[in-house]
DNA sequence: ACTAATACCTAGTTATGCTAGGTATGGAAG
DNA sequence: CTTCCATACCTAGCATAACTAGGTATTAGT
């Protein structure tokens, strides 16, 4: 239950540096302490998805003794993205936790 | 871009006592600032669901000089229900702001 | 040999927010 | 007095996002 957020919350978990998809599901999980423990059929399509879009670039790669991964890394648009995203969120957030919060100083 | 959290916006807007759907708008206008200037077609179906589902009450009112309005209150599940939301709202939100605040400790 | 974890994928469902229209009244401006 | 704006309600249909529920395949452990 993340909607819409999800973009900015994958780009994030890339921004350490590249990752496959795998692990991204897994940094996701570690990094919110289980809040967010996304299927793949989630973070797949948006992997696709921000590649479509040329935020992220992905190239595959076959680690000894391991097998095919995709590697995905953030592109320099998906970086901008990434910053756009942060201020969208911060607004966004200020403004529910406002709303949400118990001041109630708002109606009248 | 409110995905899923509309529901607590509006409850939450309706907290401090009963109100009509356009002073609902009005409402979460103001008290976000601006950022949430919500269209009617996205506000007045987002009513109705929440009556159908028993969280709204609503009433019919004509007050003199004035007219028709449609009236919402919160009902005790609704009350209920925004507070969970809440608590949802509040996990969500941390784990968003620990993976977009710059600590990046996660990785690793 | 079987199971679990790793690692990828996608078709199709669902819900949600929004677009784009429609109806109607009251008040202000011309 | 007519025209326009703000108020006040409504809905059909669109777009998209996240998820469900499947499928494939390799590696490691029991």
């Amino acid at each position: 239950m993340l909607k819409g957020h999800l973009d900015a919350i994958v780009l994030a978990a890339l921004e350490a540096g590249p990752a496959h998809g795998y692990a991204v599901i897994e940094t996701i999980k570690r990094a919110s302490a289980g809040t967010f423990n996304l299927p793949e059929g989630t973070v797949y399509p948006a992997l696709h998805r921000l590649e479509e879009a040329g935020l992220l670039a992905s190239a595959w790669s076959t680690p000894p003794g391991g097998r095919k991964r995709r590697v995905y890394s953030l592109t320099k648009s998906g970086t901008a993205a990434l910053a756009g995203r942060r201020k969208t969120w911060d607004r966004f957030s200020q403004a529910v936790d406002t709303m949400l919060g118990g001041d109630k100083t708002w109606p009248a």
